[in-house]
DNA sequence: TAAATTTGTGTAACTGATTACGTAATTAAT
DNA sequence: ATTAATTACGTAATCAGTTACACAAATTTA
């Protein structure tokens, strides 16, 4: 298929689904060919029976990779050809215990040659080949167990996204972005209070004229996420992490994190020692990134914020 | 899954179709991630649509290897979230003229950020495999483009089986089944003449002890074949193919013609010109295998069978 | 130009799998 | 000894495709 060639690799699900088709296509005229009275889909929970001893549903479900369903639906078609037989078992009542009859023993024995030209036929045609399908499938198998593909995009996206984020230093211009994202995120879930207005009203001579630092997170050079790096009159901590706040519309970008780890940084080349930080428990993504970074909760610290219910500190290594 | 290392490549049908599964399982999440309202299976046609400008159910089957009805429903669905609309074509009542929308379009231009991202994925994966399976299917598609897997399987069962034929020369042991072999096929098909009986309870005298042969195929030691050579009192022609019987329950399995070839190579070693045979048209198997061993339809010999229809002769180069 | 054939499309039924759910039997926990 | 949780497995609904069929429009043939 050209097509696949254009769309890229995007499209290896639909281009994986035809070849199975396509392989899967002749395998009900290979049976008549041997003149075996068997369906297709019957094989896997067919060859399973035949290796073993008898096995019940779910053991073969597990054994052939399918849900027991499936394996249920198969067996009640071999029953009607008379190819396996059902019994209860007797210690446990809930188990069906399948086994092969003569008839499907009989059937076993004649695919046999059937296997052996099929084997041989696939051999052949993988000769031709480069690339060996059958072991690029085991290499699939076993890298997707690992992680799966939706793990690895998700990588890939955080890695894109973080290399369009540039973490830049405060200019009066951010002023108004720095209030108006705060106020959003604080309104939505809390009332906004007193020292909120005095910092985000004033940054200039509330936090920066006081030794503090804020950064601002441009995503393709727009300003969607702000953090603030209070200075703090306090013998156990140097520096404060607050007024962070991330813009909606860039959630699942990194920029979060890109923009904690920056303050962070921050803080350390200014030389301190211990960072300290206020949050609401509700605020579960905020508390997950803060644990991230090293942040342990701490309790005691006197607060002018009534949402505070969890207060933090990083010591910095 | 350790399951398809035991059953050998016959199984590759539900290996790729389990592999598939789960390639395709992350799919919706992936669109999810990106915030793309679009269902996985929508992609092929998404993408073709998106690429050239409108186009015909019939033409976005053909472009992604889907059936029609299959577009169709597609179509259908996506109708419905905005994103296609159909027009009928002026010039050709029949026609249903699909494009995109600029909602379509807006998801088409969204979408490229994912395209990127999952291919990096694959791309990443890929890289951690000996075997590349991308590359390892367009063989494969190319492969049984060029010949079936079905082919591929019945070549396979013929070599196996010939290797299991054996010709061997008469001996007064195999007169039994040289009658009885004969008396069924004529005996099917026609009456028994004069002739055959002559040749059939007496072959000693009426073939061998005149200067012919016959042979017998024994499949796994067992006589299911014969073919005699009988020498002709002929100016033009050596010998005659005549008695040629195969058990119907060996059929297939390519008896007919290594008997029929031993019999050409004998009247080869024996000096032979030229071959002659006598059949009846509605035995379509045997004059299609006369046919491939090189024996040309003639007419206008003399003939005591009454079932005979077509002459053939083989001219030994 | 009428009749036969081909083409484009939609609808219905089927297929080989799945997930969702219900129920009975067994096992674990209090 | 109950009660709760787990396990085995069957039935029903769903899913993403298919083939079969019907029908109208266009094209080819006689």
């Amino acid at each position: 298929m050209d097509f696949f060639e254009q769309t890229g690799k995007v499209a290896i699900g639909s281009r994986l689904r035809m070849l199975t088709d396509k392989v899967t296509e002749d395998a009900a005229n290979i049976y008549q060919l041997y003149n075996i009275d068997m369906q297709p889909k019957w094989f896997p929970v067919f060859y399973s029976l035949s290796q073993g001893e008898e096995k019940t549903i779910t053991e073969l479900a597990k054994a052939i990779g399918h849900s027991h369903p499936s394996v249920s639906k198969i067996i009640g078609e071999m029953l009607k050809k008379g190819y396996v037989q059902e019994s209860r078992d007797k210690a446990d009542g809930r188990r069906n215990v399948v086994s092969l009859t003569d008839a499907g023993r009989q059937v076993a024995y004649k695919i046999k040659d059937q296997l052996i030209d099929v084997d041989a036929a696939i051999e052949e045609l993988s000769a031709q080949t480069q690339n060996k399908l059958w072991e690029a499938i085991g290499e699939w198998e076993f890298l997707l167990e690992q992680k799966t593909l939706l793990r690895r995009v998700m990588e890939k996206k955080k890695e894109r996204d973080s290399a369009k984020v540039e973490i830049v230093a405060y200019k009066p211009e951010y002023q108004e972005i720095f209030r108006a994202l705060n106020v959003e995120w604080i309104s939505t879930y809390f009332e906004m209070e007193e020292s909120d207005y005095k910092a985000l009203d004033n940054p200039q001579g509330y936090i920066l004229d006081k030794g503090g630092h804020i950064l601002v997170a441009l995503y393709e050079g727009e300003p969607l996420g702000v953090c603030a790096l209070i200075k703090m009159n306090d013998e156990e901590y140097d520096f404060e992490l607050a007024k962070m706040a991330v813009s909606p519309k860039a959630q699942g970008k990194n920029i979060g994190f890109l923009l904690a780890s920056a303050i962070v940084e921050k803080a350390k080349s200014l030389g301190a020692a211990k960072i300290y930080l206020e949050s609401n428990t509700i605020l579960k993504p905020a508390i997950n990134l803060y644990h991230k970074l090293g942040f342990k909760k701490v309790a005691g610290k006197p607060t002018p914020y009534t949402r505070c219910n969890i207060q933090m500190e990083l010591v910095i290594g």
